[in-house]
DNA sequence: CCCTTGTGGTACTGATCGGTAACACTAGAT
DNA sequence: ATCTAGTGTTACCGATCAGTACCACAAGGG
């Protein structure tokens, strides 16, 4: 009955409207106004807590990053001294949560896309991301004790890469269920040296 | 000497100005001003050859994509009758060329990033062309006898797409070569039961 | 000759963009 | 009560956008 307003402060409610508009409709697709009006305030609010809109793209980016790392850490509690069974469940939760939900690839891999120019403060957390993700996901190869776990992390991390960006050209499908099969064959095929 | 407003005429040279700068910059990111001026002509002239932008970019992409089946061509003629050499040029090229040359990844792949709208003209080119990509892969994977030619090809595909988008994030680094190993692994892993 | 066709150039429309100024209002703290 | 900090609202700025109207010029064909 209450909460007209809403108890949450404007500048969350400005980044998760930020977040899906940016996200759904893409960056330079999307105005200030249009999020100030979803966020339930205005473009002057908006002013207040960020800079400028490329400062607030670079934050929904850095949101977008935090949550990627939350869900590593996620897998760390969830399968603990289990590498080889943590990156099994990486590719799954990969292929089906991250494909099949918002059907729009990686916000990250996008931006860079829409963000051509070099001196975007986008680009630094794009980047800085992107490494970070490479370097975990060939550590947990390296932890799970497979063959040449630099060319599997790459493998993967191409391929998965690629599915999410093909979703966009060519539809879900049966793409879901196929990116299991090729993450299995590729792990499989760097299992059956060690 | 002569030659100062070139004998071609201005319909060729505003597609050329628009892939470049589209390619290079981004559609969203380039108007048609911009177009007209580094075509030497002016936007009327844009406007008497194309009804507005959004056909204008559709072109673009259909010209990106006859290039790309020409390319298929050129690859029967050079290796007649032999699918997996073939197939390794094909491997070779995508690594290579595509890759370090523009730096800035598929052309087809980035517009379906940037164009998020469903009813963008753009869109039944791309998904044409990325069927079109994916199934002449597959034919090429079956015919060179490898084992489970779909899965290969999508392998190969999803690998492929995934380093020209990843290049964009992370920077060519020594990525040209390293997809040359990950695309021959790839091969190898489905040889080796035939 | 005129008349058509294609092109270049300028100026414009109407809309939207990112960003700001100025003012009214509310809540909390003192 | 008063002062302050944060918020909402409206109006605006300058720039840029896609798209168009209008005119001038050149070439070609009858």
């Amino acid at each position: 009955m209450e909460a007209q307003t809403a108890p949450v402060p404007p500048r969350e409610r400005i980044l998760k409207a930020a977040g899906e508009l940016f996200y759904r409709q893409g960056i330079r697709a999307v105005g200030v106004d249009a999020i100030a009006e979803a966020a339930g305030t205005n473009k002057m609010t908006l002013y207040r807590h960020f800079p400028s809109k490329d400062e607030l793209v670079a934050e929904y980016l850095r949101q977008f990053a935090r949550r990627a790392e939350a869900f590593w850490d996620r897998l760390e509690t969830e399968h603990p001294g289990d590498p080889l069974a943590q990156l099994h469940a990486w590719v799954k939760h990969m292929a089906g949560d991250v494909i099949c939900r918002g059907g729009r690839g990686c916000a990250l891999s996008n931006a860079a896309v829409e963000l051509a120019e070099k001196e975007h403060p986008a680009r630094r957390v794009i980047e800085a991301f992107k490494k970070a993700q490479r370097e975990r996901l060939t550590r947990l190869c390296r932890a799970a004790g497979l063959s040449d776990p630099e060319l599997l992390a790459d493998e993967l991390h191409l391929v998965l890469e690629g599915a999410r960006v093909s979703l966009q050209s060519v539809g879900p499908e049966d793409l879901g269920a196929r990116i299991v099969r090729i993450g299995e064959a590729i792990i499989a095929s760097h299992s059956q040296f060690r």
